[in-house]
RNA sequence: GUGAGUGUAGCUCAAGGGUAGAGCGCCGGUCUGUGGCACCGGAUGCUGGGGGUUCGAAUCCCCUCACUCACCCCA
């Protein structure tokens, strides 16, 4: 046997109507909040990721699936959507063929790291983006539209987290009072902390060694640091979510790993899910759009985690169970059955039939456990008076029906 | 990339140097054209892979691969 890679997974039919599930409410929401789907290719040019999700963050240094193909182009497979989103966006103007830009996308990502649970190297991201728009008021509409994702699941234990890390005006000031108040505690931080402090000062928020958060703590928060424009932007979020009497826990600590976030940016916890307890995370990209060549159009979105999101739904495993399962008993009535079973599936009814000339007591069996609501009786003896044996499996109960009725029989009930 | 743990039948797990097992599931019979329940019977494993120690390895040692948890990263 050839076994799959590493960090690749299969969703095996069982499995794959809770995909489906996700799948079937994110298209649903994103219809109803007037998103239209925009589908990118798997495969970009390198560039685009070290421009748009940034040179410096660990995805482009040492996860991405990046390779020469035959043409001598170094292309990757995508480690995330948004860039190619708005590659897209720019490439086909749609700011000119939609009347808002609000675009959502589902597919695969890659991402060479080590598989753990609720991480893999190709995953699945449901993303949300939308260009041109500024205001508040869809920073808030965003976040409300993610969790109403969420809730519509029915995912338990979710936690709504928001931030704000600022804007290029205001950051680097930030950056530097981080710096100023680390002063000599520097060195007692671990060590990638002190790698952080010389690379993006703010990452030092998501540290967890224990011995380092008690400096963590007295360090000021980027919310001090904004400027008027950003604090009033994250003000009237806030504003909306309340309006919206949607709760949310405000932390200093959610920075987010990404280079392009401003402004806004939020996660949703979910507590069952242990390391990778980000089902779902986003923020604002203002400068985004210009840095990969487009118009200065601002920019916000989100991307959930597919997998973290199958993982958190709740037990119930919607069974596959066909209408019908018609038995042939006698090699005479087996091409009958077949027709049957044509006839039936024409009028909308899931039918099985079995493949191989056996006896009725496996048949039925197999009826059973397919777990077919009916099993229809197509034997000779039938079939010499034109009828046909219906059995009802819940009850046992069975009945002759005329051959050419049971169609409309089986298909009112 | 780092650390720890675990790999035995389709699934959940026993056997800790001496002929690989159980439960569930699957197939068949009792019931020759009638499922579920019961009873009876049957199939299935290169014990993750490779090497070593030994008269003999699922068991001990080394390597490798995969999975799980944590670090890291993040959806």
């Amino acid at each position: 046997m050839i076994p799959g890679v590493r960090g690749t997974r299969d969703i095996v039919p069982g499995d794959v109507e809770r995909w489906q599930r996700v799948e079937a409410v994110a298209r649903d929401v994103c219809g109803r909040y007037g998103y239209r789907e925009l589908r990118t290719p798997i495969i970009e040019r390198e560039e685009l990721f070290a421009k748009g999700t940034g040179a410096s963050t660990d995805i482009v240094q040492k996860e991405m699936y990046a390779f020469t193909d035959k043409g001598g182009e170094r292309v990757t497979l995508r480690p995330e959507a948004t860039p190619g989103m708005v590659r897209a966006f720019v490439e086909h103007a749609l700011e000119q063929s939609l009347p808002v830009p609000k675009l959502f996308t589902i597919g695969p990502m890659f991402r060479y790291e080590r598989p753990q649970k609720g991480r893999y190297r190709q995953f699945h991201q449901l993303n949300v983006e939308v260009f041109g728009v500024a205001d508040a008021a869809l920073d808030a509409e965003v976040i409300e539209m993610a969790c109403t994702f969420v809730e519509t699941l029915a995912i338990q234990g979710a936690e709504l987290v928001i931030n704000s890390v600022g804007c290029p005006e205001c950051r680097p000031e930030f950056s530097e009072a981080l710096l100023k108040a680390l002063g000599e505690d520097l060195p007692k931080l671990c060590g990638d902390c002190q790698r952080r402090a010389a690379t993006n000062p703010l990452r030092i928020f998501d540290c967890k060694v224990a011995a380092d958060q008690p400096i963590i703590d007295q360090l000021p928060h980027s919310v001090d640091y904004l400027c008027d424009g950003c604090r009033e932007h994250f003000e009237a979020v806030q504003r909306y979510l309340r309006a919206y009497e949607q709760p949310f826990r405000l932390s200093h600590r959610l920075v987010r790993g990404l280079d392009y976030y401003t402004r806004t940016t939020f996660e949703i916890l979910a507590s069952q899910l242990g390391a990778q307890n980000a089902l779902l995370g986003g923020g604002r990209y203002d400068g985004l759009v210009k840095k990969l060549g487009g118009a200065d159009r601002p920019g916000i979105g989100f991307a959930a985690g597919l997998e973290r999101l199958v993982l958190a739904l709740p037990g119930t495993d919607d069974e596959v169970a066909p209408d019908v399962f018609v038995a042939a008993l006698g090699e005479g009535a087996r091409e009958a059955a077949f027709v049957l079973a044509r006839a039936l599936r024409a009028s909308g009814l899931q039918t099985l039939v079995d493949y191989e000339p056996r006896s009725a007591k496996a048949q039925l069996k197999r009826a059973n456990r397919a777990r077919a609501r009916y099993t229809v009786i197509v034997g000779d003896d039938e079939l010499a008076r034109g009828e046909v044996t219906v059995k009802t499996m819940a009850t046992g109960e069975q009945q002759s029906i005329a051959r050419d009725g049971v169609v409309a029989a089986l298909s009112s009930s």
